[in-house]
DNA sequence: AATTATATACCGAACGTTCGTTATAGATGT
DNA sequence: ACATCTATAACGAACGTTCGGTATATAATT
């Protein structure tokens, strides 16, 4: 075995706060670098394929994350109403009250578009058809159900938006917490 | 006088879709020498302090047109909810369905951030207003009227990067012909 | 148990390219 | 003549990337 490793979850922890603040494009190796305590040479250990797999390697392990923290938390069984509180509470605490922005919103601008579109795309989906089918074991027609959690999804995004625009992380809380009496009636 | 200038409000057009396609750190003099058709000398002669004079004109730009646009066309003395429904539809207008991202949001990202972030904050600050001054207008309390006004603006940016992910421009309609019924009760 | 080989972790220094910017000279139209 | 605009070419700095190398720790061989 090598000496020991510095963690790569660490590192890509690192990497995800420069992408998330910056976006794809502005985040340069310099930033990453200094992120990281890594020179540029070792993230290519780490990172073969640069920039790209860096930025890949965020999106997957805010995927995991966001699905271990958030999605995979919900009980399809409970009391929907109360899942859809506790779901609302964790997205809260995911994004620190809205101070972090979503990797997806941010790589649809410029190169990582065309880079990881399919996965974003495909993310959001799976995102608003959790809020869907929560909405339908609350007893709303499918249809209007699917139509809702879309809703979610975008109040999140634009909650999001809005709050880094100004600062003001109460209105995240308070956008998280009407949620769900607004996607239910 | 010299060769007919090109028109500058043509000029800053297509340096508007470049710089919200990639967004300010992502676009290039390239890119936006390549839009315009003038060569870097020459955008220099327009914009003397370069790439963030550029940015600057294109968010005065943006906020002139969607003033005029969109805004200033509000008739607070007119029927509230036709008003509201007329406002929306002019949205999806000036937003052309979805496909183009709204320069406030795409300016909150790197260093745009540092540079229009005053600025950003007060654009949004009047769009929530105004969504806030036709919902007084229409019976609702000011308190709440405040709050509603800022979930259109969460809305409307939310459905703006959930097209811009997914692609689907129908999603962008709907979501904006449903935002006056939603906020109105 | 000591030696050799191998694999991983990490870094200094430089690569060629492109970045945003600028200086200079030449068109062009009044 | 004059002001306005463009063309060419170059600038230093920063970009993402790569190479050669050291250090360390296990695995394999003796």
């Amino acid at each position: 075995m090598p000496a020991a490793q510095k963690g790569k979850d660490d590192v890509i922890q690192h990497l995800a706060g420069v992408f998330r603040r910056h976006g794809y494009d502005g985040a340069t190796l310099t930033m990453l670098s200094d992120a990281t305590g890594l020179v540029k040479a070792s993230l290519y250990h780490y990172f073969p394929n640069g920039k790209q797999d860096m930025a890949r390697a965020v999106l997957d392990y805010l995927g995991e994350l966001s699905k271990s923290e958030v999605l995979d938390k919900i009980d399809y069984a409970g009391d929907p109403r109360r899942e859809l509180n506790a779901l609302c509470e964790r997205l809260v605490h995911y994004f620190q009250q809205g101070q972090v922005s979503c990797i997806l919103e941010v790589f649809t601008l410029g190169q990582a578009k065309g880079l990881f579109q399919d996965t974003i795309a495909a993310r959001m989906s799976r995102i608003a058809e959790a809020y869907a089918r929560l909405l339908q074991r609350a007893g709303i027609a499918e249809s209007v159900a699917q139509q809702r959690g879309w809703e979610a999804l975008v109040t999140i995004e634009g909650a999001l938006v809005v709050t880094r625009a100004t600062g003001d992380t109460k209105l995240f809380r308070n956008m998280m917490m009407a949620l769900p009496t607004r996607i239910l009636k």
